[in-house]
DNA sequence: CAACATATTGACTTTAACGTAAAAAGCCTG
DNA sequence: CAGGCTTTTTACGTTAAAGTCAATATGTTG
């Protein structure tokens, strides 16, 4: 297993551009060391970086992931800190099962949509294409 | 049952501006007819915003949603079309899936950092708060 | 080492999705 | 019908998230 990925590996991996790797480095999303100038990205970096590209397609902003991300990484020392992560995972999850049900309730209505159209599929094969069958 | 709402009513339920509402007739995602000049919203409308911004929450553009709401309200006449409809579908299909499928890791993600946390409350709380515990 | 590709930096541009402000029109209400 | 409110229209501004372009710098290969 390779140590390090270089900016364009991962932009092949992810079908993103570097302008973007840049970008969430500049908004302190990820931080790939450096090799002279070049920046080397470990494994964990990667990993922020699917986690980025997974809150995006969930219609997170790039500073709600950077929240998130920070909810990870934190390591709060006291009672009163830990107390506010908790209260702000469960206003997470909140947002995500809202997310849930909208996808439930939109792919209930593609079915419905889908069925509709194989119906007049079969009508029109069936050769009752002479207006309301 | 009212027959038209008026577009503050609209606004007040669900918490957007007027200038948004405007924003999505510009696009052409809602056509609300006219009293003189004043814009009077059909249920029919209502459904629309609803949809909207179900489609916002799961992060599609108003282009997407632009499609979406199109092929709900499509009625293909052909074949072809509606086999083409049936791939868009489909593909649609796939998207909430992945979308599903992210959620669920976000979520196992949230259980693991919540648990994590409850841990070192509980460790506090029993005081044992002197390192390395 | 010259040539060529690759990477970085910085500046400017673009697009979506509204926000904000100003002016005019419409419509109650005393 | 004057004053005050809401609504509409028009136009310009803003923000997030990159895209594009140009100038260097670095690396590598024959």
């Amino acid at each position: 297993m390779q140590r390090y990925f270089t900016i364009t590996q991962l932009t092949q991996e992810f079908d993103i551009t570097t302008r973007t790797l840049r970008f969430y480095e500049a908004q302190g999303l990820v931080s790939p060391t450096r090799r002279g100038r070049q920046r080397l990205y470990t494994h964990g970096d990667r990993t922020r970086i699917k986690l980025i590209l997974r809150g995006k397609r969930l219609g997170f902003s790039l500073n709600d992931i950077r929240e998130i991300i920070e909810m990870y990484a934190s390591d709060p020392g006291e009672t009163g800190q830990l107390r506010l992560l908790l209260d702000r995972i469960s206003a997470r999850r909140e947002e995500l099962l809202e997310k849930q049900r909208d996808i439930e309730l939109t792919l209930l209505e593609l079915d419905e949509v889908e069925s509709g159209a194989r119906t007049r599929i079969s009508e029109l094969e069936a050769g009752l294409s002479r207006e309301k069958v």
